[in-house]
DNA sequence: ATTGAAAATGAAAACGTTTACACAGAGGGT
DNA sequence: ACCCTCTGTGTAAACGTTTTCATTTTCAAT
């Protein structure tokens, strides 16, 4: 008595009709008869037949799955754009199915054997680095591939990123327009791309303003509140050398960097202005609220996704001319973590 | 010159054996001689050969997927959950995917389709919903689903949940034991299994410390810092009727109330004291440090796929007699946002 | 009636695997 | 020499679809 699964074949024996036909019937109706369409369907319900996915796929040879590498699922700071992703994709039809590489470049590999093996079609990457089995990819018909949030240098694939070196030179410029002059940066991780370009945007804007360069000013950090706070320890600890500004490269590190000024005794913003990045929503509530630059992420994941499903259906040859990376515009949202250079 | 990709075949007629070996060599070394074995090996490197993982799986009649249905991605409570299940599905061989359903009964069930359809070995449910084509399933053979996060009444499927009701029965007995007797909560949205048992622990809290329950204290709030702050709007405006403590179902709601609180000049823990729920990685970060309960998500995460691992383990019968929900403890953190009663 | 095109259907090949079955050769015991 | 067991391999059948091609049916125009 164990509930056997219908095959298109019981349906075909139920309808009276043959296999081929039931498959039109689901796939090309305006080519069967109307008599036969009913049948056909009636025998459906009535054996209740579900397509077997995969058997249609390995016919098709496709897979209606696109791989999406993020360095960690846990960080929420990718929640949203694997939202929007998701949101275009399962429109079209597509699956998404998440990779967590943990910033391993053995799994980076191992996910992306699955563009080979058929079991996706094709890939997203949000990790900023490139497998090594697409690294040599020809140069005429690039394989079907997106990169997001991180640029990648160097590399043609179509890709959707931030200006992370204009924001944070809007961000930094913010500061000095407020009269600061000392003005510390804490950064992400050495060797990540967002850490360069916005540790250049944040030069480029000390330099706008005549302001010389002071190495001493840069802490790396690594997006994580931790991290902010140590930077906030490491930078605000003496009152001699200390910033009236600074400016993280995310906004976890903002709220780390506050929460080291308040062990101090020191006021946002009077005594020091602090300024974020990404817009999370944690920052419009925190106490104060913190200036930070707005990263449209859902918008990001949805550009993505866009990219991809543009690529996927204009099947044929592909040139990696490319037309260079699509920016998405990014904002700088004013909050009360940062005011005027306190008068010394 | 267009790159085909190598089958089996090739692999054999490479190395001069029947496709049988070749499959034979990968899947049961054991059984083929040394020499063959080596031909085989040096033949797939030499022809780049990837198994093609939709043939096998239609051969095989599995997918290899885990369905993972979440009301919301975008949603970083989830973030550490679906980090604990991916981690222990790719352990186990499975690939994680990932169905945000929006909490939209229709897209619950596309997905609960792909069970059927054999794009998915299994399901673990997030939501606290179950399809419409699980609710009838026969009680002698369940069908190779989890439930996590939110235990669904009444339902026999292997089950991962906290004990709301008793955690929130000690973070509001923590609030009675500081001698406060007037406490609001704040609750999630209604009809949700979380606000119910929630709200029962708070309501057994005060009981038990003799306190009277009184109906206003309640807000229906939906998790959010926005309607926290909201519930703080209401619940603190009037000093005449203003509780000196807060319980809430949510870290974001417990912020969002601290925010209100503020607005209003209140001192936290002076003039009120807040508990959260969830211990969101702000929680601690925040001005003061949150108060709140722990929940152990990736574990929560890690527990639900070992269960389903299991599951799917041990083919055969299942019997659904189920041995009672698998239980995660969670753990009061006291911090800085809870304080003993005001004298008035 | 006959023809011929158009419409509807069915038979069978393919997609790339795994595996049940059969079979050949190699020893080892009588 | 014979039988019997092993070991290693190949043949071919499945898995459930889609689609090409050929065939049948329909039906309007002669």
């Amino acid at each position: 008595m164990s509930e056997k699964i219908a095959t298109i074949e019981d349906v075909a024996r139920h309808a009276g009709v043959s296999i081929a036909t039931v498959s039109r019937a689901l796939h090309k109706p305006d080519v069967v008869s109307e008599t036969t369409r009913e049948k056909v369907q009636t025998a459906i319900t009535a054996t209740g037949y579900t397509a077997n996915v995969m058997a249609r796929n390995l016919r098709l040879n496709r897979s209606g799955m696109i791989l999406l590498l993020v360095p960690d699922i846990g960080n929420p700071f990718f929640s949203a754009i694997l939202s929007g992703i998701e949101k275009g994709a399962s429109q079209a039809g597509y699956n998404v199915l998440i990779g967590d590489t943990q910033n391993d470049p053995e799994r980076e590999a191992t996910y992306a054997a699955y563009l080979r093996s058929n079991q996706a079609d094709a890939m997203i990457l949000l990790n900023g680095r490139l497998p090594a089995s697409l690294a040599n990819a020809p140069a005429n018909a690039t394989p079907p591939v997106v990169v997001a949030c991180e640029r990648i240098p160097g590399c043609a694939l179509p890709t959707v990123i931030i200006d992370n070196d204009e924001a944070s030179f809007i961000a930094n410029r913010h500061l000095t327009d407020l009269g600061h002059r000392r003005i510390a940066h804490v950064s992400g991780p050495s060797g990540n791309i967002l850490t360069i370009d916005r540790v250049t945007g944040y030069r480029r804007a000390l330099e706008a303003a005549g302001i010389a360069h002071d190495p001493s000013l840069i802490y790396r950090g690594d997006f994580s509140i931790d991290s902010g706070i140590a930077a906030g320890r490491a930078l605000l600890g003496d009152p001699k050398t200390r910033p009236t500004a600074v400016s993280c490269a995310s906004d976890g590190m903002a709220i780390g960097v506050i929460v080291a000024a308040k062990e101090y005794g020191l006021r946002i913003p009077q005594d020091v202005s602090v300024v974020g990045f990404d817009d999370i929503p944690h920052a419009a509530a925190y106490d104060p609220p913190i200036t930070t630059v707005r990263q449209p992420r859902r918008r990001l994941g949805e550009q993505a996704i866009t990219l991809l499903l543009d690529r996927l259906g204009s099947k044929g040859l592909h040139d990696s001319r490319d037309t260079g990376p699509v920016i998405i515009p990014t904002e700088l949202i004013v909050r009360q973590s940062s005011g005027p250079c306190p008068t010394l």
